[in-house]
RNA sequence: GGAGAGAUGGCCGAGCGGUCGAAGGCGCGCGCUUGGAAAGCGCGUAAGCUCCUAAAGGGCUUCAUGGGUUCGAAUCCCAUUCUCUCCGCCA
């Protein structure tokens, strides 16, 4: 969420700056600036009525204490109708609050001067690029054959258990999911991260401040019975164990790494994207998260995504890096770089990572802060990023390590399986 | 799930319906003291909104959350959430 104060000052410059992402925020934004006048005037007048109430209410006081029944009794009868006069005041302040959150919740975050302008992820800008991302020849198979082959992922009784987008790993395809998730988390511990391990389950409030809510509603599964939402990424939980939060300044750089099972409804998904294991209903992943000064922010950004980077080449797939076009970024991000996989039997790149800097805009509406040197409260920046999302991961691993002995394992990988290769 | 007790500032903890944004302590910051440190002493130390060009300063709100009673609520009443104790159930 934008702040208030920001957009009041800074009209002309948000609205120019949201063209960027392809979206007019004229009408959204002087409609919020008439409603912020509406709703400060309303303050005033609340602020002045209840001051002159308090005031009146201590004389009362006092009055009562000296003895003097009768003044206090006709002090009495003029609060009385001031109090109406207050209330008024203040449900109008109220409601102007409403109406402006309301809107200013629609306006998308201001992307960062780099982000080039743009109409879909046709127009992502491919900054660099490494490995060899050559195709195989014309029988090499795609991984959910190879899944089958090897008797390491079953989709259909996954199906059977529970429905389609929830695989069920079997033996060493098991094994490889957690060899994978421990190698990650292994990988950011090292790197600084403090490993948490959050709720897989968030309460309405949580999904508020992360954004999940109320506009993603209809992509997460809902507990109804409790009231609870199963989270899509680990970044809901962990971010919001900083909701309401004012950190030191010397706490910053604040860095959680965190492995979660993952679950999207993904409602309105369908055709190739969705097969095999492209896009699951459940799925691991290991999320990095930073919390930082607002200067050191995009400085961040790069380590993060240099970090990322680091974890594919040990894994020797072939990587390249998006810079997202202004139509591509997401809703809540000031600038992403994608990672994507090449895919060398379905011949296609899968994003296995996207890594953003939010800047300030999480946080205020997680109203997370930080004291600065001068003990100045400001809201902090912060970040995040999947490192790694698991099934797009495995995918590239089966299809471009398939030989005619079977799927060799990159050796970083080894100490955690145990085994170097799955064979028939 | 049943019965009971509780929720106060960064932490501990006090708080007859008015003088309480809240005693006291700890912690933290600054200063004095010291060769330096500790101790000691002094001062300071919540957040949000708002008025003011800004600073200074003022106003409003906030003692789990939401409602209510009252001229006035941290204090009384109701609901919700959470914590603790006992019972029940249970990985």
């Amino acid at each position: 969420m934008l702040q208030i104060q920001f957009v009041r000052e800074n009209k002309d410059y948000v609205i120019e700056r949201l063209k960027i992402k392809n979206f007019d925020a004229n009408d959204i934004v002087t409609n919020i600036i008439t409603i912020d006048a509406k709703r400060r005037e309303a303050q005033i007048k609340a602020d002045e009525l209840l001051a002159k109430l308090n005031q009146l209410s201590k004389e009362i006081g006092d009055l009562f204490k000296s003895g003097k029944q009768v003044e206090a009794n006709s002090l009495k009868e003029q609060v009385a109708t001031l109090k109406i006069e207050a209330k008024t005041y203040a449900d109008d302040q109220e409601r102007y609050e409403q109406e402006q959150q309301q809107l200013l919740v629609l306006l998308p975050n201001m992307p960062h001067e780099s982000v080039p302008a743009g109409k879909s992820e046709n127009d992502n800008v491919v900054i660099f690029a490494e490995g060899d991302a050559s195709n195989m020849s014309e029988e090499a198979l795609p991984h959910w054959e190879l899944a089958t082959k090897y008797n390491i992922i079953d989709f259909e009784l996954g199906s059977k258990i529970a429905g389609a987008g929830f695989p069920v790993y079997i033996g060493k395809g098991a094994r490889l999911q957690r060899a994978l998730i421990n190698f990650f988390l292994d990988e950011a511990s090292a790197k600084g991260y403090l490993e948490v391990q959050p709720p897989y389950v968030v309460n309405e409030a949580s999904a508020y401040a992360t954004g999940q809510l109320p506009d993603k509603e209809g992509q997460m599964y809902h507990a109804t019975a409790d009231n609870l939402y199963l989270i899509p990424t680990a970044e809901v939980p962990v971010t919001n164990i900083y909701r309401d939060v004012i950190l030191k300044e010397d706490e910053l750089p604040l860095k959680n790494c965190a492995y979660s099972a993952c679950f999207r409804r993904e409602a309105g998904s369908y055709g190739k994207d969705v097969r095999g294991l492209n896009r699951l209903h459940q799925f691991d992943k290991v999320e990095i998260v930073q919390i930082n000064r607002q200067e050191d922010s995009y400085q961040t950004l790069e380590e993060m995504k240099d970090y990322v980077a680091s974890i594919l080449r040990k894994l020797e797939l072939p990587f390249h890096i998006l810079r997202l076009c202004g139509g591509d970024i997401s809703f809540t991000a000031a600038l992403t770089y994608d990672l994507e996989v090449y895919s060398k039997a379905q011949k296609r790149w899968l994003e296995v990572s996207s890594v953003s800097n939010f800047e300030a805009f999480q946080a205020n509406r997680l109203k997370l802060r930080y004291k600065d040197s001068n003990g100045k409260t400001k809201l902090a920046h912060t970040l995040n990023g999947s490192a790694l999302a698991l099934p797009r991961i495995l995918a590239a691993l089966l299809e471009n390590n398939q030989t005619p002995k079977g799927i060799r394992i990159p050796k970083a990988l080894i100490p955690y399986t145990g085994f170097d290769i799955i064979e028939l």
